[in-house]
RNA sequence: GGCCGAGUAGCUCAGUUGGUUAGAGCAGUGGAAUCAUAAUCCAUGUGCCGGGGGUUCAAAUCCCUCCUCGGCUACCA
């Protein structure tokens, strides 16, 4: 039955620890119109997010919560998901690690590890900071006073052991470079295969994967007091999701291995490196991309919690409108990265591209039809050159757009589009359908008929980025058939479909008077 | 320190394997138009393509060197 072809992409699983911020939602986002494009392209797609739920540091804010683990994190969990309602993302899954099903899987892939010989026991040793919970290598600290070794971070650290599980992961090198250098897209951007490749290239330690100090997690079987540390717990809820352990199932069989994981440039390391040796380990197939995009600044400063410039998304969304929002995330910035979020840039682009460009085309354009075609999508006559090479554009922008999406490349995927509307205005200035009001009706209806031709397919096209107004579009063009194989000329509009009074779709932004002071 | 990458118009960036007068968007300036959300269209850039040197008939594009900025350099998601 499901002949179509699959699609499978992944956000990281966010920590509960924290708290949802621009950066979650840019990294679903991407996520989101990656699975609208496909699903709109024909494919079976599973979209995957969710939160990471283990670890000392959420026992540990459960504790000085007063409330028990799972408790905590049923609360904070919720905040992820409703980030992803507020952002209409499109997700098919929300995952959470306190799952049964997730353990299951977990402690299966440990076993499947074991069997195979590549998981150990030894003693876990390394200086160890309490203040920051965390360990640091030894060409990470600093001198103190008489000597005494400090942290980074100013911390006093101590040398701790502790008997833990390791995975060989140094017996993954080889094969690790191999796939690097014969698949150089597993990785983008290249830039950042290279800093993969040149880490492993320095040599690869075994990992430690167990912990005996804390107990939120899944237990390592059979094997009291270890608990599984973050890596194989976190990384392995792509599979959770599709079924594994169960390999013969409809939905393991349709997704895996995955198409792309999205990832933030920080968490490269763990899905480029430990996720593909786990997987050799496990002999199970690798996913096809990992992609690890930028950061954002505020106003061209770093954001931090200590300087207080984190964006909040559900603010945005408020001030903005959330399709705004979308649009100019993934429009402004080429993917891969960094890029400045600025109050001024956001107006600038959204009423350039929007108000100005896409939605004015389409409400000049309605607004003609609906008083001069007697409200009806008008019969057009025979077609100029001019008419044909400006549908000719539109019916083969798919390709060209599909192309970039492919690549992850949104910034040229959305620059494809505009431009299109771009040579639609251009193409009513040549045409001047005002005036062909008096002098030649039929060609009016002609150009008018082209321009509502064009805007069906951008709206059709817009739906990834901004599934909301693209769909007011289609809806103040009475459009049924929104999926990709309606584009073309094998879709198009029908004469004499009756439509309403067009309303404006995207306003404009004014600064406001305390910002423009 | 080592490795990798980047420095191109006021701003953000494109520039495929070296080849006609180096491009786009935005901003600016001048003009046109008036269907439309005062939106749109047209015209307009003497840019040492970071500096210097080299290879070549030919370099933003290859090599060397210097300067500046950024990333990575293992267990803080």
């Amino acid at each position: 039955m499901s002949e179509r072809p699959s699609f499978y992409v992944t956000t990281p699983i966010y920590y509960v620890n924290d708290v949802p911020h621009i950066g979650h939602a840019y990294t679903t986002l991407a996520c989101d119109v990656l699975a609208r494009f496909k699903r709109l392209d024909g494919y079976n797609v599973m979209f995957l997010t969710g939160t990471d739920e283990h670890g000392q540091k959420v026992e540990k804010s459960a504790e000085a919560a007063g409330v028990d683990p799972q408790a905590f994190c049923d609360k904070v969990s919720a905040r992820f998901n409703d980030l992803a309602q507020a952002m209409n993302f499109s997700n098919d899954q929300f995952i959470r690690t306190t799952e049964p099903r997730h353990k299951l899987a977990v402690q299966h892939l440990w076993r499947v590890l074991e069997e195979k010989g590549y998981i150990y026991a030894d003693n876990y040793a390394g200086w160890y900071s309490v203040r920051d919970e965390a360990f640091y290598a030894e060409s990470e600290l600093m001198e103190g006073e008489g000597g005494a070794k400090l942290a980074p971070t100013g911390a006093a650290v101590e040398w701790v052991e502790e008997p833990s599980y390791f995975f060989k992961l140094s017996a993954f090198e080889d094969r690790l470079l191999e796939l690097y250098d014969s698949q150089t897209d597993f990785v983008m951007p290249k830039s950042r295969l290279n800093e993969v490749r040149s880490f492993v290239a320095g040599g690869l330690q075994d990992l430690s994967i167990s912990r005996t100090t804390f107990n939120w997690g899944v237990p390592v079987p059979d094997a009291d007091g270890h608990i599984m540390y973050v890596w194989i717990d976190a990384l392995t809820n792509y599979l959770t999701a599709i079924g594994y352990p169960d390999e013969a199932g409809q939905a393991y069989k349709d997704f895996w291995p995955a198409d792309v994981h999205m990832v933030g440039k920080d968490i490269l390391r763990f899905h480029a490196v430990y996720w593909p040796a786990f997987l050799m380990a496990a002999e199970l197939p690798l996913p096809k991309r990992v992609f690890a995009h930028g950061w954002w600044t505020n106003e061209g400063q770093k954001i931090s919690k200590s300087l207080g410039n984190v964006i909040d998304p559900f603010e945005l969304i408020e001030s903005y409108g959330l399709d705004a929002v979308r649009f100019f995330m993934l429009r402004e910035v080429p993917f891969g990265n960094d890029g400045d979020f600025s109050r001024s840039a956001f107006i600038a682009r959204c009423n350039a591209d929007l108000a100005n460009g896409m939605g004015n085309l389409s409400q000049r354009t309605l607004a003609m039809i609906f008083k001069n075609c007697d409200g009806s999508i008008p019969h057009p006559g025979i077609l100029s050159n001019e008419d044909s090479e400006l549908l000719n554009n539109i019916d083969s922008l798919l390709d060209e757009v599909r192309k970039h999406i492919d690549m992850q490349a949104f910034n040229r995927a959305f620059d494809a589009i505009w431009k299109q509307s771009a040579a639609a205005d251009t193409y009513i200035s040549s045409q001047e359908p005002w005036k062909l009001k008096k002098t030649d009706p039929d060609r009016m209806y002609t150009v008018l008929y082209v321009l509502a031709e064009v805007i069906r397919q951008l709206a059709i096209l817009m739906q990834p980025i901004m599934p909301e107004s693209a769909c007011k579009v289609l809806d103040q063009l009475k459009i049924e058939d929104r999926a990709f194989t309606a584009l073309g000329a094998t879709g198009r509009l029908a004469s004499g479909t009756v439509i309403d009074k067009p309303v404006g779709v995207f306003p404009r932004l004014e600064l406001d008077a305390e910002e423009s002071a």
